[in-house]
RNA sequence: GUCCCUAUAGACUAAGGGUUAGGUCACCACCCUUUCAAGGUGGCUGUAGGGGUUCGAAUCCCCUUAGGGACGCCA
């Protein structure tokens, strides 16, 4: 059965990079009908929280991607000690006594002198004995792992095809730190081998890693697994992504008015393609569509523009109860508390005009009074007194008008050419009036919107700027 | 610095030896129109550069350049 995994630290909110990588494991369990199992790797202790681990839990759901099994490396610690005994039996690892501070020396030393830093091996020429006395006297001490000292290590990638690495570059990484808890390259191998992930799916910064982790599948005699590197995600100024850039929490993005139907679609546009001439598949469809080898291999920028349309696009494709629904606390947060008839309303004016859930309050004069006006449109059409005058007997008359959409436009119509005017002389100075915005939906369904008496009024506090 | 990866328009991508290099977003124009969207029609931009291999190269090889990643008692 094909297994794959996600495996994020929590160690701080999921972004949307690791969402992505979430959801190419997701897309590729589903498509061959496997597992998609969530295990948190939370061994470093210092920085993993509670509360991330909720957020990464949150975010998920929301994108609505479901796992089948859940792990904490938090709780498995036992049997990584197990291996841990293990391959020390079989010498494939030593105990190193350097200390942080040497090593960092020598890493700044090695800098200086401008080459690459490798542990130079000072503690695997240790002997048994030495090491062991080390030990008793009561030095802390890590544990590394031997790496082959020769010959090469090929990764076969699903999506980059073959990468070789010369042994001599890989070094003798460390399982257990001195207080006994094993690091994220030991604990993966074991974890990926004892839930038999088949396909390990990952972001390219891993590559580098891959090596050293073969080498650990062979020292304990796991069968290895599928890689496939897929690319990462840059920034819209083509660097790492940045905060800035796009790279914020998954939960930012639903707090700034984006819908998980958008994000998972756009998401999954990045590196991958699911057909010549068409980018709209919801979840399902990508499900079908997804392959390893459509992935492709260059870093992929992220696009603001894109979303929004697509946000836009699945905005439209649901029905007005349901962007009711989606919109309704956006206008909480900002302190309007909508009557659900009014709301459905002037949802089925916005439907069409929203790019985000955010965007509902640009028509906030729907729910409040309208204190300002748009400055270039005050300035066009509140000015002059001629105007002003228009306005006033165009609301006299209106007042005898049954204010439907139809209707409006109709007696609207035929009070411009009454009186010699273009439509769009009446239509601009009412909506300002009406909206304080010079944009805004179709004006006569605004109006009906509004209501007669709410329209009068406000019509009547721009002829009183006179 | 060392190792690794990558390179099709402003962005995401298709074509994997033979196509007028296709699609989507953005952009521009026009249509629709009371504004903005949406929709419709049309259009603009591209194989990083240089060498090879080949009858033929975006596609295969090499070099250059540019970008990215890794080099932690982080994951």
């Amino acid at each position: 059965m094909i297994t794959v995994r996600f495996a994020p630290s929590p160690t701080g909110n999921l972004h949307i990079g690791g969402a992505r990588t979430a959801l190419f494991n997701y897309l590729f369990a589903k498509h061959t009908g496997g597992k998609f199992i969530l295990r948190i790797e939370d061994t470093d202790k210092e920085r993993s929280k509670k509360e991330y681990e909720e957020n990464i839990f949150a975010s998920l759901k929301w994108l609505g991607m479901h796992h089948d099994e859940l792990y904490r490396q938090s709780e498995r610690m036992h049997i990584y000690k197990d291996y841990a005994s293990k391959l020390a039996k079989s010498e494939n690892t030593y105990k190193c006594f350097c200390t942080r501070e040497e090593l960092d020396k020598k890493r700044q030393l090695f800098e200086k002198m401008k080459r690459s830093y490798k542990y130079d091996g000072t503690c695997r020429k240790l002997s048994r004995a030495k090491g062991d006395k080390l030990k008793e006297s009561g030095k802390p001490f890590v544990v590394r792992f031997k790496m082959p000292e020769e010959g090469e290590t090929i990764i076969n990638d699903l999506v980059r095809g073959k990468i070789t690495f010369d042994n001599k570059e890989l070094d003798d990484i460390i399982l257990e730190r001195t207080d006994g808890v094993p690091t994220y390259n030991f604990c993966v191998v074991i974890d990926d081998a004892l839930m038999k992930i088949t396909h390990i799916i990952r972001g390219e910064d891993h590559i580098s890693n891959t090596p050293r982790q073969i080498q650990l599948y062979k020292a304990l005699g796991f069968e290895l697994p599928e890689f496939a590197h897929i690319p990462l995600i840059l920034g819209s100024d083509k660097t790492r992504l940045s905060k800035r850039a796009g790279a914020a929490a998954v939960t930012e993005y639903e707090d700034d008015g984006y819908i998980p139907e958008a994000v998972i679609n756009f998401l999954a546009l990045l590196g991958c393609s699911y057909s010549p001439t068409e980018e709209i598949f919801p979840l399902g469809e990508l499900i079908k569509r997804f392959n390893l080898p459509h992935v492709n291999k260059s870093a992929a920028i992220f696009d603001f523009t894109k979303l929004d349309y697509l946000n836009g696009y699945y905005i439209r494709q649901k029905t007005e109860a349901e962007i009711a629904a989606l919109v309704r606390p956006f206008l909480i947060k900002a302190g309007i508390t909508p009557g659900e008839e009014l709301l459905l309303k002037v949802v089925k004016l916005e439907k069409g005009r929203l790019k985000k859930l955010t965007d509902i309050l640009d028509s906030k004069y729907f729910f409040k009074e309208v204190k300002e006006y748009d400055t270039a449109g005050f300035e066009k059409y509140f000015k002059d007194p001629v105007k002003i005058a228009l306005l006033e007997i165009y609301r006299k008359e209106a007042e005898g008008v049954s204010f439907e959409a139809t209707n409006l436009e109709v007696f609207t119509k035929s009070f411009a050419e009454k009186n010699g005017k273009k439509l769009g002389e009446l239509v601009h100075p009412v909506r300002l009036a009406l909206t304080g915005k010079l944009i805004s939906p179709g004006l006569f369904e605004v109006m009906e919107t509004l209501g007669k008496e709410l329209c009068l009024k406000r019509l009547e506090a721009v002829i009183s700027l006179k």
